[in-house]
DNA sequence: ACCTCATTGTGAACACCGTCCACAAACGAT
DNA sequence: ATCGTTTGTGGACGGTGTTCACAATGAGGT
């Protein structure tokens, strides 16, 4: 055995990396995917990567930043996953029904995305998270469009469709979002954890209906 | 200045402490009201106690067991909030507008209790969390329920008043848990941080609406 | 080709954390 | 008074984020 340390790559040939933020901001993904946030570790991405600790602080201010940068990739996940969803909407039925899928397939999405990929979801959403202010582009999916937008386009296909009332557009995306946060959270970390996933489907959908209905 | 450390309480005269399991558990909570769970730190908890830090493995087997001691006494706290609102609902008009009331006044206290101590909220409910199973009696209130004792039976009496049908009852906690467990993360952790009470209260009202409607 | 200089990675250190081990003080039962 | 269990102490270990001074590198100007 020869004295490369474990989790060391291939020791480099040259002194510079190449590209090491790119390294350490992968190394940071694959960590919140295996453990989420608290596991996305400084320490590690730099033994990842093959490089010293301190290395990381040329491309990152600190670790708050190495995560937040995970973020905006964890968050731009989840705006594929939807749109994974939103492709398999039909274009078929009248326009209010098109845009009740819609809504449904954002949020299916969403639930979806937090079952398939806890460990991203919950370092995506999990602890303090902003999406809609100075939207980042890093946290756009394929359309470069990211949860929130994804969210609120839809409902105002809603409107537009005539399936909601304009007065009750306003807010609405945080009446959705609640709900469909709260049991993404409730199904991955709190008393769903554990149920089998055609109940949670099953009560995913009850979820989805009360939206329709309450909004 | 002598040789007491900072935020080291009166040296004790008495080798042995008291009550050293209370007094670590008290610490825990006043670090997890300003700080949250994160803050829960056993050995500024042990600093507080005036006790060396491996005085607290007599007491709890690591940082985990005080920190889930501490998440029932905040479990309780939320219960106490969603009893003073449930006290201040009014004995009149029919049971079906009491029950409803009963299942505001949780979800209310809920919310309440999210804005009003958000740091004992996310040690509460901000991570992993279980509360039904084994019903620990430390996470009950006053008067011995814990919340989602309380809202099981809020919405039994909307059955018995007539206002829930009987088939649509099983579940229903996860669904009305949901969403409200989803604005108290976007008010206190989400987008919605910073938003004036008055318009988060407003939301909130709908919310509850869209709830008792889409139940 | 050479020199200059900002960029990027290194080595060593610091403070802080959770945790464990061996030991000492205090108390309760006999 | 003695013995044994409980409870707190001192000291250590490995892990973490972070900072400092320094070395290797590569780009630009002459």
């Amino acid at each position: 055995m020869s004295v490369t340390q474990r989790n060391a790559p291939a020791a480099r040939s040259t002194y510079r990396h190449g590209d090491l933020r790119r390294a350490l901001l992968d190394a940071g993904i694959e960590l919140a995917r295996q453990g989420g946030p608290d596991a996305v570790v400084l320490r590690e991405a730099t033994r990842r990567a093959g490089v010293a600790p301190n290395a990381a602080y040329r491309h990152f201010a600190n670790r708050d930043d190495l995560l937040a940068a995970v973020r905006a990739a964890a968050v731009a996940a989840v705006a594929e996953s939807m749109e994974a969803e939103l492709a398999q909407v039909p274009a078929t039925g009248t326009p209010t029904e098109q845009a009740h899928a819609k809504v449904r397939a954002v949020g299916a999405g969403y639930l979806r995305f937090a079952h398939a990929e806890t460990g991203l979801f919950r370092t995506a959403f999990g602890g303090r998270f902003t999406v809609q202010q100075n939207p980042d582009p890093a946290m756009g999916g394929a359309t470069g469009l990211n949860p929130f937008q994804h969210l609120s386009a839809a409902l105002d296909d809603l409107v537009t469709a005539g399936a909601l009332p304009p007065e009750r557009r306003p807010g609405a995306e945080y009446l959705a979002w609640s709900t469909v946060h709260g049991m993404a959270l409730l199904s991955i970390d709190g008393p769903l954890r554990g149920t089998p996933q055609p109940m949670l489907d099953a009560l995913g959908q009850r979820l989805l209906d009360m939206v329709e209905r309450g909004l």
